[in-house]
DNA sequence: ATGGTTGCTTAGCAA
């Protein structure tokens, strides 16, 4: 089973490279965040035409993530477990062949210190929260995202330049390694250990063909799930040609 | 070098 995490950066400016890619890659899942189209607007019943179904979770202009399947999604959640009432539309979560998949879309947090920072990590502990509770409920579980911090040095191109920066903080990579201490795996480094792997590059200064990016999107594992990760990658050929999002899908290959 | 690019919406914010 293929399971891919694509922040789109807009659903509806990139409807078509979103379907020739569905046609050509054939994943089973995809994990879509920032499709920045309310539920009246998602293309439902093209991706049904296509061999997808599809659950979503979206609002005007901003956020918005959805999964779609080749198979059955069921149980779709489109909150965070607890009663806090979000009006940020950044987490879905449905049950495809036993497996529980969450896609997220977390705080970007704007500046170390601020109060969107703040957001950020204690939206980190309501996930972390939510995760604990699915998996009291399901061994195989999946957590794809955009997680907006890039967990190491090695996943950041100059980290002397970023170093302590937004998405790089030692405050939110703490928040990021609380998700692996509740036993989640980060299926990319199961398969890969060196630098150079990212899955976003700024449109600004050339930085995607300079490689200059960091890898801030993953797909986190449950133990029971990494054991089954046979392969993991990033899809640069995806950030390439005619607008593409500032962010490629990375990947995750299961065996049965 | 404190710049620059894109999306959403239409002046300015978010990323």
């Amino acid at each position: 089973m293929k399971v891919v995490s694509w922040n789109i950066n807009s659903l509806r400016r990139r409807q078509d490279r979103l379907f020739e890619w569905l046609m050509k890659a054939s994943p089973d899942v995809v994990c879509l965040q920032e499709t920045k189209c309310s539920d009246d607007q998602f293309p439902e019943m093209a991706l049904t035409a296509a061999g997808y179904r599809s659950v979503f979770h979206g609002q005007k202009s901003y956020n918005g993530v959805a999964i779609i399947s080749r198979t059955d999604l069921l149980d779709r959640q489109a909150s965070l477990c607890d009663e806090v009432d979000d009006p940020q539309a950044r987490v879905i979560a449905a049950t495809v062949s036993g497996i529980r998949i969450f896609s997220i879309y977390a705080p970007n947090g704007q500046a170390v210190g601020s109060d969107a920072f703040n957001y950020k990590l204690k939206w980190f502990d309501r996930l972390r929260s939510c995760v604990r509770q699915a998996q009291q409920k399901f061994v195989n579980v999946l957590v794809c995202g955009d997680f907006n911090v890039a967990p190491e040095d090695r996943d950041v191109h100059d980290p002397m330049l970023w170093r302590g920066a937004i998405m790089c903080s030692e405050l939110e990579r703490e928040a990021f390694r609380s998700l692996e201490q509740i036993g989640l795996r980060d299926t990319l480094r199961i398969h890969h250990l060196e630098s150079g792997l990212f899955s976003w590059w700024d449109y600004r200064l050339l930085a995607f063909p300079k490689n200059r990016g960091l890898r801030i999107d993953e797909i986190l594992a449950s133990e029971n799930m990494a054991a089954r990760c046979v392969a993991a990658g990033v899809d640069r050929e995806m950030r390439k040609g005619k607008e593409p999002s500032d962010h490629a899908p990375v990947w995750a290959e299961f065996s049965p």
